[in-house]
DNA sequence: CCGCTTACCTACTCTGGAGTAAGGCTACGT
DNA sequence: ACGTAGCCTTACTCCAGAGTAGGTAAGCGG
């Protein structure tokens, strides 16, 4: 009240920290943009928000990330490979497909019950727009629909010939991919069930089908899983 | 080049049609609204280009549709219906549950097949807005989960108990319905098949599952379809 | 011919928000 | 001490694009 003090009155405040390295910084920027995306959409969110946000101020965002679209193509590139990463590691190629399916799916919906944010930003932002993001993402879509394929046509050929499923591979692969990508967002809407029960859920409907379903014979993981 | 003229140069210019009845003028308005929006999403697209399209100028579609807001509510809720409506056409109620389901999802597919711009709007622009938009849509979807969920629970209930589909209808329904759309987004990008076969593919995969496929196991049409 | 309504236009205003200019502070090397 | 390099800020410029003010003209009933 009484004293302006020196503009150093708090030499140490702790929830501002001060000249931090290029590195850290950018960090941050990538995780406050994240937010601020998920939020609002590409368009809706403002450089102000994320600099606000991220607790740092706008022409550093610029000086280090570059513009906007930048920006969101390196949040896209950072979350999809992450995505990615978390799937490729859940599955072992020594295992039969369902399991590797099953291992898959759980990778899957582990990683968006863990980063709703980073979800939402990949699935339901960056496809509305038509720029160099969709690029970004449809790559990494590719690679999880020909992992996806990969495993179906490994598991035709281990047992025999040309099968109905191998030979469209790459379509169910996309409904697959898709199948997944609704259920995760139904999920949001739905966060009482257990990653367990959704994937089970998608694992039954796509290995074996209404037509199984419907006379109770389910999927269950082996035993050991 | 001599004359300037008097403006009227032109009385019965055909393709400018003057002083049309507001009735006209407003499905003009939401067609080229339309086939903007799925250009550019919605932040991306400019009134100004709409009315360009339209062959009309900006005042009037406030006027008669008011904000951007609205008219975009307006192409969601336009499209949805139709969407909707063609999907309910293509199922009766009389036959098994395959059979639904198979005329279900061809339905579908025709009508994407028919309205690519509509389908890009409905599907990739409004999810990612955050406004009431996803409202509109949202009720769609639901419509249309709540319309696969009913032919699957009856279906179980006609062949008897509580069974695995029926628990949990709700959720694989969702799966089916997202597994549609990015199916149908996938279909943009290989537009080489026919709605046959990405129908069938689809009904392949939710009918039989991978279980049977890889067992050369596949659905067909009764003969009578 | 006159006035009233409805269709329709040109030409603005105004704001949100992307991107920047210009300079300060701190730390470290010499 | 003094430069210089990197971290960081305030305080702008500037433009696209939503929305509007105000006016013109065509049809129509009297």
């Amino acid at each position: 009240m009484s004293l302006p003090d020196s503009p150093l009155a708090e030499p140490d405040k702790p929830g501002r920290a001060k000249r931090l390295p290029r590195e850290v910084r950018e960090r941050q920027i990538l995780d406050a943009a994240v937010t601020v995306f998920s939020q609002h959409g590409y368009h809706g969110a403002s450089m102000d928000e994320v600099s606000d946000v991220a607790g740092i101020s706008k022409p550093m965002i610029y000086a280090y990330l570059g513009s906007k679209e930048d920006l969101f193509a390196a949040c896209i590139h950072r979350e999809a490979t992450r995505l990615l990463e978390a799937i490729v590691a859940a599955i072992h190629a020594e295992h039969p497909a369902d399991v590797q399916l099953w291992h898959g799916l759980r990778g899957f919906f582990g990683f968006v019950e863990e980063h709703r944010e980073s979800w939402r930003v990949l699935h339901r932002q960056s496809l509305a727009q038509g720029g160099p993001f969709t690029q970004e993402l449809m790559a990494m879509r590719e690679r999880a629909i020909s992992l996806v394929a990969a495993v179906l046509v490994r598991a035709g050929s281990d047992e025999g010939v040309g099968h109905a499923a191998s030979r469209s591979g790459e379509a169910l692969a996309a409904a697959l991919v898709g199948a997944g990508e609704s259920l995760a967002d139904w999920w949001l809407d739905h966060p009482e069930e257990t990653v367990d029960i959704i994937a089970s859920r998608l694992m039954n409907l796509v290995w074996m089908g209404f037509g199984d379903l419907l006379e109770d014979r389910v999927w269950k993981p082996p035993a050991g899983a």
